[in-house]
DNA sequence: CGCGGCTTTGATGTTCATCAAGTAAAGTGG
DNA sequence: CCACTTTACTTGATGAACATCAAAGCCGCG
């Protein structure tokens, strides 16, 4: 973790029309007042399930994981880029974080005391009404990702991650591969070397290049007729 | 569906120290000059997912089931009692349904304009907070039962879902199973016929009675064991 | 430079879906 | 109320999909 920056103005922040657009400038500077920005090099931890819930934060930039630490086996949850929250799931409700975050790549995340979100609620409908969208959207997400994997086989399921990062996250059909074939795995359900196995028939029937956690997606329509059907 | 009942008094529901605390009486008389009750046997469709979204609903008798209607097959979402809202997901944001909701026995809910919700979250930053409690906590919910539902194999699927049934639905050893094979199988994903398969091998070593619909859980210490370890 | 974690491939067996066929139950129309 | 149709349930047989085990190479890091 990198020593916090103290950058206090939010008036020209990204997420600023995102999520403040209801707040009033002096709400917003109550805001600014306290809340905090930290990064991350991708692979640490985040949050720590079970640790007490102080802040909300959404990601301001970079990519992380959301998942379960379970004693069988881990789970990631989701998969989340700037503009989502990730400490979304019951920030405002619950005590303690249940789940954990890891950044996948470098990330910096904002930091807003929790107690004042709750006030912004209490005081600002407008933005209670945002705040309610952004939670149950953030949510649904995990719902329809969720049963998305659910109806795929394993074939289809590797392909509909990969065009996941392709299309939603990275834009490209170049990308680095920001999970471990492991994390790929725990995602959607599968053993590794299957995740693996599935990747090499992919490389050899040249849908894909693979040079370790390089992926260069030769033929999307294909990854796309799998997805679909398998 | 039967017709409607107007009961226009909700000091008195068992659902108002849960949803309404924090809104004023006057409030409260505003919402029940919008509010509607339905009846639905158990069997028929309470919400087909496209329809638009006019109303905030929850269940204040029965059992209901959210679920997808996919193209390939269903998904059970969440089977939900009294005092799980159903029209959660995203009721507040979107303009349509997502998800279809079932009876599974006879309900009854409580239909409330959309619009008096929001207008209450705008006025009353307590019951927006409430309101955002119980939305996330009904989600959270659905993410966990999922989680604990992925990580098991098909024993332990079936043995959790006979506890779930058995004690946070009915509270006893012996019950009638609401749903049939089929939507037990797209409840865990899987399929109908291996949903019996195990079912009957239970059976046969005496951990379960079955006639039909109606179990008996002889050894809910075994349904743990699996659940536990399967 | 050696250790541990990640990756890869092959071999093996289990788990699970699918197919087929038959029975039971429940709804439908005459 | 009974024949008829449909839907739910059940069992067995078969093969495909998938996890697990084993072994070896690779890479990054202390």
């Amino acid at each position: 973790m990198i020593e916090p920056t103290s950058i206090c103005d939010c008036t020209f922040c990204d997420l600023k029309p995102l999520f403040f657009d209801h707040v009033e400038d002096r709400e917003l500077r109550d805001i600014c007042q306290n809340k905090r920005e930290l990064s991350y090099p991708a692979g640490e931890v985040i949050i720590r399930q079970g640790e007490e819930i102080r802040d909300f934060f959404y990601l301001k930039s970079g990519l992380v994981k959301l998942y379960n630490r379970g004693t069988r086996k881990d789970q990631i949850i989701k998969i989340a880029g700037p503009f989502d929250f990730v400490s979304m799931i019951s920030v405002i409700t619950d005590k303690n974080f249940r789940y954990s975050v890891s950044a996948l790549e470098d990330s910096t995340i904002c930091l807003i005391d929790i107690r004042v979100i709750k006030k912004l609620v209490r005081v600002s409908g407008g933005f209670a009404l945002h705040l309610i969208e952004k939670l149950t959207d953030s949510n649904n997400d995990i719902v329809r990702t969720n049963l998305e994997i659910r109806e795929r086989n394993l074939r289809g399921r590797v392909a509909y991650v990969l065009l996941f990062f392709s299309r939603k996250v990275y834009g490209s059909n170049v990308f680095e591969m920001p999970i471990t074939r492991k994390e790929f795995g725990e995602f959607i359900d599968m053993s590794t070397e299957n995740v693996i196995r599935i990747l090499s028939e992919l490389r050899k029937d040249k849908v894909l290049k693979i040079f370790g956690k390089s992926i260069e997606i030769l033929h999307p329509e294909h990854l796309d007729q799998l997805s679909a059907h398998g």
